[in-house]
DNA sequence: CGCAGTTGTACATTGTATGCATACAATAGG
DNA sequence: CCTATTGTATGCATACAATGTACAACTGCG
């Protein structure tokens, strides 16, 4: 079935580009296993519909996740996710993921969260990953 | 003194703004208290030939992180670093650091990095913040 | 097999934002 | 004062995001 990926809401007055929040979001609900492989995700028009915006936006990040290999895309059946257990590490991203999360920190900071909060879902969320 | 923030790097490649890379990594360097209150930050003119960017892209990232309450902007005097422990908590901020966290970890995942890295990274940072 | 409906795609158009060049205003320091 | 220094304002070229519209490929029912 298509079910609505509950967890997936963007915000149109953000500038951050809408189809990159939902590429965002949608990997993060990919990850998280809410599909199945085989499962068939929302089409683009539905999808756009449910988030208030142009099918072809929702096209765009449809395509940017089926080039990182989480979708099957095909005209008249729709998007497909795929089976995609064999990601081949890269170094770069390594690194990046250390820089990128302290920028996170620092905004979360800057914003007033208690650094104990921080702490404590960065905790969560490590434990939940090796689990896996 | 306005020593130069080594741990300041943009990629001019990169789909990112310039300028939104400078205030996110500039912020994480105040955050991870490499200046202190008082100290005078490089001037915009000198921080662009540096990063090679024009000084006006500069500007625009210092004006973002004075609107933040982390620097004092003059004309004639420079960037200086302001004294910045009173943030008041923001309700969504918690939130959204949660969900951006879930997406950065999703797309580090996508990018094959082992969940056991990203946990140890997480872990590590999440012990720094304790100490303070 | 045919044909209508569904789905993703391609392309042109419009609005917006980034980064720069240039000129200006305010301050410091002699 | 006067000059050099520093941040600021404005206008422009370019690129990208989001849309409107039309099309191509596939499904499924008769």
């Amino acid at each position: 079935m298509a079910h609505n990926p509950r967890t997936l809401r963007i915000d149109l007055a953000s500038p951050r580009p809408v189809y990159e929040q939902i590429v965002s979001g949608l990997r993060a609900v990919l990850v998280a296993g809410e599909f199945e492989p085989g499962d068939q995700l929302p089409t683009v028009r539905q999808l756009a519909v449910d988030l208030g915006v142009h099918h072809n936006t929702v096209a765009e990040s449809y395509r940017v996740l089926a080039e990182e290999g989480w979708l099957d895309l095909r005209r008249g059946r729709g998007a497909v996710v795929l089976d995609r257990r064999d990601p081949r590490p890269t170094t770069e991203a390594k690194q990046g993921f250390g820089r990128r999360l302290e920028e996170l920190v620092a905004k979360a900071i800057t914003d007033g969260v208690p650094r104990s909060a921080l702490a404590d879902q960065m905790a969560a969320l490590a434990k939940k990953l090796g689990k896996t």
